[in-house]
DNA sequence: CTTGCAATGCGTAAAAAATACGCATATAAT
DNA sequence: ATTATATGCGTATTTTTTACGCATTGCAAG
């Protein structure tokens, strides 16, 4: 077929993912130092070229686990970067699939367990350097998607796998989009969408009274 | 780089463009009869292999220009097709990104001189066959996404490149959506959301009330 | 020249969705 | 008791969408 025509011949694709977190109310993203040219020293987001027999999010999965230690992620897909020039000093055309994948704060604490190299670290988007390749329009990307799709049960369940508060929800969501949400309102629509489980019981010990406990509809 | 490890050889992309059009109230989508193992004799989207220097975009208008002869097209990507195994046949594997593509009534005419083979066709909508790899897929998900994105100005610009009459707005909507538009709602979104340019004509020697012509605001 | 058809163009009314906000009450910490 | 923060129920306002009424215009066919 065609990779024997120079016209078809260096094409690849890889995946870029905008790995994302809220921590003490600050919106959070994982880069890794690149050990390699292009872009040595520089910053990226994760990524990686994509292997013939796994699906793109299969190999976002994977390159996540490799970089982070994390798993269970359901990571989704919002854009295609396929500007020819874009990875051109690889001397190759690769396309780059643009994927967001979130996880919750307590899976930070694991993931500091797991980084002991001082080449993977989290960013506070507010202060990103200059990144290889496309990658900083890629993070601008995939936050406005982020921004866009928040109520989504996939994207709540990363954010949060376990159990919920509504508060937590607030705060987190606050953090995310950037603006106060009203409390009556933000919680009506979760009960009334049927995001949200009841778990029938309560956080206890944190002060004030007792949150109800739910658990994501996912 | 990557090419040398098998892993990663023998990737490629192609574009998978679904044109379609409206004539005499009936939706039609162009397809070419295969003239190559696999899916030898099967009908096809249009379509082929991205040249490492074009843009995806610069590719289906190419495509489409060789096939049929029409030129000033702006198609919207849609969505990117990447089962590891979706065309398993040729040996590669293949990325498909989709692409929906309309041209307008009068072009049709055009088309139909240009294509003397009998290996283009229009194909009602409704009266599509098996065609080759996944395309009966790609055709599904890209009339859902033009229903959806319908009153896009880039949408209706190729469907109506010239003029247009109200009436000519309605009649082709209802074929697509496949329901019917009340002609007071329809007009004052249009109108209100500046879509149309008046163009301070009216057309004549129809029968009825002559109507007002306009131009799409794109 | 009347009548019917299909268009323009101006309305309003009802229904649904999104947004703003009031307030009574419960629980735990101080 | 007071304070802080939750639950949970409510309503009012605004915006958007949908449904539909009707007077008027221009052409064609009888």
């Amino acid at each position: 077929m065609q990779t024997n025509n120079p016209r078809y011949k260096n094409q690849g694709v890889h995946t870029i993912v905008s790995l994302l977190t809220v921590e003490n109310k600050k919106f959070k993203v994982l880069l890794i130092k690149r050990k390699n040219n292009p872009f040595n020293n520089y910053w990226a987001l994760l990524g990686g070229a994509l292997y013939n027999d796994e699906s793109l999010e299969s190999s976002v999965i994977r390159e996540i686990k490799e970089k982070s230690g994390i798993e269970n992620i359901n990571p989704l897909m919002f854009k295609l970067f396929s500007d020819p020039n874009r990875a051109k000093e690889t001397g190759f055309r690769m396309l780059g699939v643009g994927y967001v994948a979130l996880i919750d704060a307590s899976a930070i604490t694991f993931i500091k367990e797991t980084i002991k190299t001082s080449d993977v670290a989290w960013f506070d988007i507010d202060d990103v350097p200059e990144l290889a390749y496309d990658h900083n329009e890629v993070l601008m990307d995939s936050i406005k998607y982020l921004k866009s799709q928040i109520f989504k049960p996939q994207i709540l369940k990363m954010l949060f796998p376990n159990t919920v508060t509504i508060p937590e929800l607030i705060s987190v969501f606050e953090t995310i989009l950037e603006e106060k949400q009203d409390r009556r309102n933000f919680r009506k629509k979760l009960l009334q969408e049927n995001i949200l489980i009841d778990c029938n019981c309560e956080t206890q010990g944190e002060g004030n009274k007792p949150c109800k406990v739910y658990k994501i509809n996912a």
